[in-house]
DNA sequence: TTACTATATGCAAAAACTGCATACCCATTT
DNA sequence: AAATGGGTATGCAGTTTTTGCATATAGTAA
């Protein structure tokens, strides 16, 4: 399923345009984010948890010529679903 | 930020009553994990991607005794950042 | 058509995973 | 409002898993 098809069943379930549906949608994924910018975990109870995980700089390597690589530290947003959420598909 | 705040958040952003943002905001995490059910990630351009990822089982172990565990195998729900989402927090 | 995303490759190092007790934070109930 | 219950974070050790590097291509989406 993409985004498209995401906003279209939004659009029937919450009875919204596709427009309203999408721009609802939006705004969500970007509170999130701007939760998260301010390095704010965003913690939703039966569904998971999403922080910015900081990763160590390391040495990589460049697989097409096997040469080491120096990689920078970085962040990445990381989601741990909730206990609810792993027992949906483990039962 | 918990997901009472987040609601709370997003009633102001939509113009919605509070009791109307959660059931939105609960529309979209059960359309998102009913197509994650049937087995069928969910991308979300510019966001991530949902997918369910089977781990099989292994041999673990007690880290307060050293004893050895058979783990079974499992499914867990796994979040991949979007590249535009990467970009967000490292620039 | 233009933009984004998945894939594939080898390999080093970071990170996740396991059980479990404790502490903590949040939500619900009285 | 206060109390209680439940989900979640933490730390621990060692093994498994993931990550992420460059880059072109293929596929999908806007």
């Amino acid at each position: 399923m993409n985004k498209k098809q995401l906003i279209a069943k939004l659009s029937g379930s919450l009875n919204l345009s596709k427009a309203d549906a999408e721009r609802t949608f939006d705004t969500i994924t970007n509170t999130i984010l701007d939760s998260l910018k301010g390095d704010d975990p965003v913690k939703i109870a039966g569904f998971g948890t999403y922080k910015v995980a900081k990763r160590k700089a390391r040495v990589g390597r460049n697989p097409r010529t096997g040469e080491q690589i120096q990689i920078a530290a970085s962040q990445k947003v990381k989601f741990l679903p909730a206990k609810a959420l792993k027992e949906v598909f483990n039962k």
